[in-house]
DNA sequence: CCCTGATTCGC
DNA sequence: GCGAATCAGG
């Protein structure tokens, strides 16, 4: 497999959800988790932000995860048109927060839908969102264009 | 044993 | 840079 852009993207935001390496690497595909460990240090990420675990019970706040799955009403059926629908990415559980993580107000959290649904679903870092955007400062609102780029 | 991430080291 | 093997811990 091939560390694009996107799966590093994937990778950041999963790593610092708190999913686990082997978790992370399962969604990826084509990978170990060793791979996915051995990227994460490479990238420079490796420590979490904090308290925020969210394993068991396995109730992931983010990554809705659409089903995209053509119902089939007629047998010549068309192929799935994609129509890119953009789930909305505003969503602001992310549970109450660390103790001293979160800066009160109106930011909501850096979380925005990634290329591929079935794979990453959603960035998310643990960096507030500036106002009224859904990504923060900086190397997320210049990915986060990107993406919208290289979507069009 | 199962799992975790961390580190090493040949490629 | 990559990741299997290995290490250390729960």
């Amino acid at each position: 497999m091939e560390w694009t852009e996107e799966r590093i993207e994937a990778l950041r935001s999963l790593w610092m959800q708190g999913l686990t390496a082997s978790q992370i690497a399962e969604r990826l595909g084509g990978v170990s988790r060793n791979a996915v460990i051995g990227k994460a240090h490479r990238l420079g990420l490796s420590a979490r932000p904090s308290p925020i675990k969210r394993e068991p019970g396995a109730k992931p706040v983010p990554i809705p995860r659409p089903a995209r799955v053509a119902p089939p009403q007629h047998h010549h059926a068309e192929p799935a048109p994609m129509p890119a629908a953009p789930p909305p990415p505003q969503q602001q559980p992310i549970s109450a927060k660390a103790p001293g993580a979160a800066p009160a107000g109106g930011s909501k959290g850096c979380m925005w839908p990634i290329g591929d649904p079935k794979q990453a679903g959603f960035h998310f870092c643990g960096a507030p969102s500036e106002p009224g955007r859904p990504y923060c400062t900086q190397h997320c609102a210049a990915a986060y264009h990107k993406r919208q780029v290289d979507a069009a």
